[in-house]
DNA sequence: ATGAAAGCGCTAACAG
DNA sequence: CTGTTAGCGCTTTCAT
């Protein structure tokens, strides 16, 4: 067994009091002799002693902990989010608690009350659901909440997302002037999340307005994309397909290889990338790149902001997309 | 303000002791009258009363955190190692802090530390260093520590690792076989990590015995591969290149497109692919698929038990990869 | 320039 | 069947 070193064996051993010793530790020398910093200095090296953080935190009420919870974990648009959040909490001595709410919207529920059980200082969500009633919770708490990629509505909080409507138009003026005469958008269900229907909307828009044909495919877990991507392969229509996100990209991209349909040939493909992979397929996927390791700074910034100040504005912070041309469209 | 409804403040609205209270939260009914549970819930419920983690942790040394440290969490290897371990884990109550080495090992020893000052319950490593005196202080504070990935020297920790010797000597047979002259393997330094040595020693072995020759590009962050691959593709003769991980995988394909080189007629390609994209990738890329998500659930299930028994066996973990026999060679 | 003492929110003997 | 009491390891008035 291992007996853990207190401040009080620390402050035994070098004959001053506890109080001395949680000075010293926390740079709160006031005229401290010389003497006695340097006598503490020596006895905390030599004893290996390590302040306990929940003692600390219990009295002090600073947890040095931040949640964070992603939809998602095992997607690249998370992991890069909390390589980025992670680099810049590390410098400022935070740590994170990661959770992955796996898509579940009650487990969501679960990890927050988990998170504030933890005493966390703050959260950064990738919020599951659109309707903000479901965290205003949180606001009444004091907890400060800055969400990540997803708005909910009403925006009740900070929010730091890619510029999804300028980028889809962006794209999708592309597909239009290459003479696509329909586009057919393949995205989760868009009633739960705020940034599906925002991209939804915006190629519906400019589609219409250009009197070419929109279709929208919502994808459902149990549903095959295999037989519709190939009618659509075979229509007489010129087609382009617009994946909202980067599984839904590579979920396209398997069935497209997997059937022998020849891109842009058959059919024209573009979305969002999540996983980088456009680069290597086919002819190159033209496609939307976000920055989800800056999207994770900027939301860890504007943390550790709300939690210096006490406050922080109810604003978007909108991190630009990388529109990548090649040959897919 | 919100000021936090701490057990007393249960206690005193219900009419009893703050033990009673405690000992509801911890299902320790030992006579307790139903009308006292029934009261106690229902005040709980009113007050809408959370227990403080930390306050639980400092008294009784329970913290119900496991720490993670990855050395990339950017990495389709991490990700899914963190889904496997938070899915197991999250069923058995525990939370983890999950860290990110980014690949330095300095950094890896300042957050080890950092997660025993949290009072982590055990440690789920993937080592930076293959030298098991960077990770014996942990073994002496009786700290459980479970290795995945990579092993360390002398193995001191229990390991969950993939079938890195079988799984590359058999992706060998396939290049011998189709008769490759040349078998150059692509690994970032081999020196610190002990897979990194294994899967080489592994392809050495085989290629040497069949009378072919082996070739080994060590890669480091400032090195560019192009030239050399390039070369390597106008060779006389007939060359594999394998990729040691998916990082390496994917760095081989972009420069295999970049520069219009043919899979397989210019040059052969196969490797470990942490990033699920060689199905999509050219002609199909032979690659062996590791499970880290199963490497993941069964390090978190060795680390429960580990807890539970307050000890385990030194023993490794071996989880079958997937070969997957495409077109790229 | 330093200490004594109170207490953060909780658990667990021990006592009835 | 329940309460009293003494801490866990730390920070922080208030003294001196």
């Amino acid at each position: 067994m291992k007996k853990n070193v207190t401040i009080l064996d620390v402050a035994k051993q070098a004959g001053v009091s506890k109080t001395t010793v949680s000075r010293y530790l926390n740079g709160h020398f006031g005229n401290m002799s010389s003497e006695t910093k340097e006598r503490i200095r020596q006895v905390i090296a030599e004893l290996n002693y390590r302040p306990n953080k929940q003692a600390q935190a219990l009295k002090s009420k600073r947890s040095y902990l931040i949640g964070v919870v992603v939809s998602d974990i095992s997607n690249m648009y998370s992991s890069l989010l909390l390589k980025g959040i992670g680099e810049v909490l590390g410098e400022a001595g935070y740590q994170m608690i990661i959770m992955d709410a796996a898509s579940s919207l009650e487990q969501e529920h679960d990890l927050l009350n988990k998170l504030t059980d933890q005493s966390v200082e703050g959260i950064i969500l990738q919020a599951s659901s659109r309707d903000a009633s479901h965290y205003s919770h949180l606001k009444q708490a004091n907890m400060p909440l800055i969400l990540v990629d997803r708005d909910v509505e009403p925006s009740l909080f900070p929010l730091v997302t890619s510029d999804n409507i300028p980028s889809t138009q962006k794209i999708i003026e592309v597909i239009l002037q290459k003479n696509y005469e329909q586009v057919v958008v393949v995205s989760e269900p868009l009633k739960d999340i705020v940034t599906r229907e925002l991209r939804y909307a915006a190629a519906e828009e400019l589609v219409v307005a250009a009197g070419r044909k929109i279709k929208l495919i919502e994808k459902t877990p149990e549903m095959d994309l295999t037989e519709p991507v190939v009618r659509l392969a075979a229509s007489p229509l010129k087609t382009a397909l617009f994946a909202s996100n980067g599984r839904m990209l590579m979920e396209l991209l398997t069935i497209l290889v997997n059937e022998k349909i020849r891109i842009p040939e058959d059919i024209g493909i573009t979305g969002f990338d999540d996983w980088n992979l456009s680069a290597l397929v086919g002819p190159g996927i033209t496609s939307i790149e976000q920055q989800s390791k800056q999207i994770g700074e900027e939301a860890a910034k504007m943390m550790l902001d709300y939690i210096q100040y006490g406050s922080c504005p109810v604003e978007t912070k909108i991190i630009p997309t990388n529109i990548q041309l090649r040959h897919s469209l």
